[in-house]
DNA sequence: GTAACATTCACCCATTTAGGTTAATGTCGA
DNA sequence: TCGACATTAACCTAAATGGGTGAATGTTAC
């Protein structure tokens, strides 16, 4: 799958700070690390998971790296996350009516004195 | 933050697999391998991250152990996704709409022989 | 009681990640 | 040209992951 590589990305929160700070605009490398305490070079293979998900791109500029939020897999993973939300609510449903169902018919076999919880 | 382990979770198609088979109903964990060429062993660990992120509860019965679907951490995680979507949606129309501004400016100062792309 | 079954535990191995430090490379500015 | 700056490259360490095997534990069934 195509969403590993975004699920991975977006699962630690320095690289969603990342994200977040390039949704209000582009930036350098440098001025996306300033905020962490983390080393430059930390920051630098953060931002290579992100581009390797193809959530931020990088347009170089003599000695600047300007980078930009991409929003296409975050899109489509939120799709991909609705999509299985809905399959997971139809199924869990069929899944409760049919025992329902059981219910209702062992209880119509028995003699109705005390109903199955 | 909690999301990290949903999203660790779900970064593997092998999980995802598990989770669309309890989708369809409880199962035990030898069932839940049934299908994987890979060592009853593996998915044993599978299932182990998978309760660890809350997707998935286990139901002890004799030898015998349930898995169930848990959709609550799922549905944070697509909460947290719409509302980021939205984030961004606004944070960059809101900058489209600056440069935008920006450019009319500028136009107004120069003489608009040829409009800047 | 004992054999078969379901599951995990305790290891082993290779790979990836997250962090670090110290070069190396390339570019800007005076 | 030369120093300062921006960024990555190369290496190190510790921890986690995904896979394996074989033993241990507990349960069912005969």
């Amino acid at each position: 799958m195509d969403l590993d590589d975004t699920l991975i990305a977006l699962a630690d929160d320095t690289r969603r700070q990342i994200l977040k700070r390039l949704a209000s605009g582009d930036a350098r490398v440098t001025e996306v690390a300033a905020p962490f305490e983390i080393s430059l070079n930390s920051v630098s293979k953060h931002i290579r998971i992100l581009e390797r998900a193809g959530l931020v791109s990088r347009r170089v500029s003599g000695r600047d790296h300007f980078l930009s939020l991409e929003r296409a897999p975050f899109d489509e993973l939120t799709q991909w996350m609705l999509e299985t939300r809905d399959f997971w609510t139809r199924r869990l449903d069929a899944l409760e009516a049919a025992l329902r169902a059981e219910d209702a018919i062992a209880a119509a076999k028995n003699p109705p004195k005390r109903r199955k919880k």
